[in-house]
DNA sequence: CGGAATCATGAAACCGATTTCATGAAATCA
DNA sequence: TGATTTCATGAAATCGGTTTCATGATTCCG
């Protein structure tokens, strides 16, 4: 007389435990409305059995698919492997599984993820960054699923932001250089394609100079997202401007690659150029010399998403905005400039 | 007299082309069975009326849900993003969409992920190094949903790998060390608590120390998995074993964070110690020096990953099992030691 | 104590596709 | 040409849950 599991659906366990397939149901998803004694006994049954619900029965029927749609430029930004921890973490905490999309840093190509999220049934979307695309904006406007972005805070956007306030964060990374005594700038960019992020610190960036009347607002390099096309934005930039002595990044990772090729070139940094980062990577306090850079509450910001998200769910009303701040870490990679000539 | 797409479902369709929804059903999956005209007014009826199929009531009836499983460590080590990338983006290739959880380093505790996958419908699971927990091996025994395991190559698991091998790889970084003449060690590890690749690095670093009559077998120190674990390993070896020439990382991950306290302690490298990293991050030839590591093919097992499972998927058979080679990468961190005494 | 409200439960409909099985028409074959 | 496949299609069953609605048993209340 062996035991055997048994391995069935509802109904088997409904026979098991002698009420109807609804009870079995309702012991699960309205435990309220079911008599504790059979409830206790129809949880036992189903353990016993290793009762499984299929969640394609149950979203099928009920419309629900306990499942989060996110879509995100890449996971090979640790800050936004950061965010989305906290952000999954949280929603796994409720039952929710999170599918994640990667879209590449332009929002324009983003329809296809967002459509496929949707269609597979996602009860809310994460994104990051402004909405930049007519057919998203159609989407967004036509469904009920609650969408929140981060990473920015878009004005008047269709879509709600956790995010913070990109302009405002390059123009303290920007003021901080120009406090120190620098005059002649130049930043280190992404596409600004579909990416209001980008263009949003470039415009502080630029304002920031302009009303200071120093030099360099013109002068922003953009070479792609990765560590390399930092180096080869440094390596364009003191061709062009050898009289630079400041340098924006746009993300730490092109700070990496732009103190490899000052290393190459026997730049000192900061005694001969000043470099400030964005995002506050991990290694940002490890390079030499540390990082000046701006700190980003991802896991913060991925939580607040969340709970934004959390809250639209049960409340069937928009997500709620927050802007967070950010925080201008001062290391060692910015220093007043020599004094030349 | 304005148009309306309607939204409709499969029978919508069905009606607005003047068929039955098995032949709409048909014309989608099967579409050889219908009549080139009849599909062709289905498909553009479908188009119009922007038709989704509702993936619960596909996956209930088809018993097919189109989703992988992913459970791995973390998504903050950019070597696992790199593999996943690619891993997913074949996936979505054939119509896969992927869920990805993270578990942390200790594959004791992957058993809620692996069952939650599975619940969830995965008919491929991707995990990451050897599988150490009994429950999970029961799982794999009972289902017929295959598995993968990578970033590590187990003799006679359970569970099929796309990997390689990694005391093979730490043999060959340890054995460039000793050929350089070091014959003073230590290894910056991780906890191998359920992980099977630090145990192969560890064991393979110890066997070649003892082979070749050097010191260091026993100072394998692990402090975590971050950098900051790299900088407090590396001050634990200096103070404990001053006359360590050589350190073997497990990730470059704590050899960034040994390189910052290096520079804290005013101990160069390569002259004073050479560091030899693991995974060739991006950011590895971008160091001051250039890290010395092992390359490891990253996104070509994602790849490889994928292509086991989808073969696996078709055929019915396991998955392929594949072993790749990893790359002693030279650059700049590892030198002969200097004369000392 | 009688009628209304509440409660716990079950029967049956339902979610939206896929799949089986049946059928009539067309094609093939002897 | 009559019998046999093959083909394209539709009717209906089905996947495994959830939800609606009905019902009998209790409790509540005037």
């Amino acid at each position: 007389m062996q035991e055997r599991p048994k391995r069935g659906g509802l109904a088997a366990v409904a026979k098991a435990a002698g009420v109807s397939p609804a009870t079995v149901s309702r012991a699960f998803n309205l435990p309220e409305l079911v008599n504790d004694a059979v409830r206790a006994r129809i949880l036992a049954v189903a353990a016993e059995q290793q009762y499984r619900p299929d969640p394609a029965a149950r979203a099928l029927r009920s419309r629900r698919t306990h499942m989060i749609g996110v879509a995100l430029p890449t996971l090979d930004y640790s800050i936004f492997a950061r965010l989305i921890n906290r952000f999954q973490s949280r929603f796994a905490e409720e039952g929710y599984t999170t599918i994640i999309l990667t879209t590449g840093f332009d929002n324009r190509n983003i329809h296809d993820s967002v459509q496929l999220l949707l269609d597979r049934g996602a009860e809310a979307v994460l994104l990051v960054g402004a909405v930049e695309d007519a057919k998203v904006n159609e989407i967004l406007a036509e469904t009920q699923v609650p969408f929140v972005t981060t990473y920015s805070f878009p004005k008047g956007s269709a879509v709600p932001a956790v995010g913070f306030d990109n302009g405002e964060a390059t123009q303290a990374a920007t003021e901080h250089l120009l406090a120190l005594g620098h005059r002649h700038f130049a930043m280190i960019a992404g596409l600004t394609d579909g990416n209001d992020r980008q263009r949003d610190r470039i415009a502080a960036y630029r304002r920031c100079l302009e009303r200071a009347g120093a030099t360099g607002a013109d002068r922003v390099v953009c070479h792609g997202f990765d560590m390399a096309a930092g180096g080869r934005a440094l390596a364009e930039i003191m061709d062009h401007y050898p009289d630079t002595t400041a340098i924006v990044c746009n993300t730490d990772i092109f700070a990496v690659g732009a103190y490899a090729e000052c290393r190459k070139r026997g730049i000192r940094v900061p005694d001969d150029l000043s470099i400030i980062g964005f995002d506050d990577a991990e290694y940002a306090p490890l390079l030499d010399p540390p990082l000046t850079t701006i700190a980003v509450p991802a896991d913060e910001m991925g939580l607040c998403a969340a709970e934004a998200l959390l809250a639209a769910l049960k409340s069937k009303a928009p997500p709620q905005e927050r802007c967070m701040d950010t925080t201008l870490t001062l290391r060692g990679s910015t220093a007043a400039p020599r004094h030349k000539s």
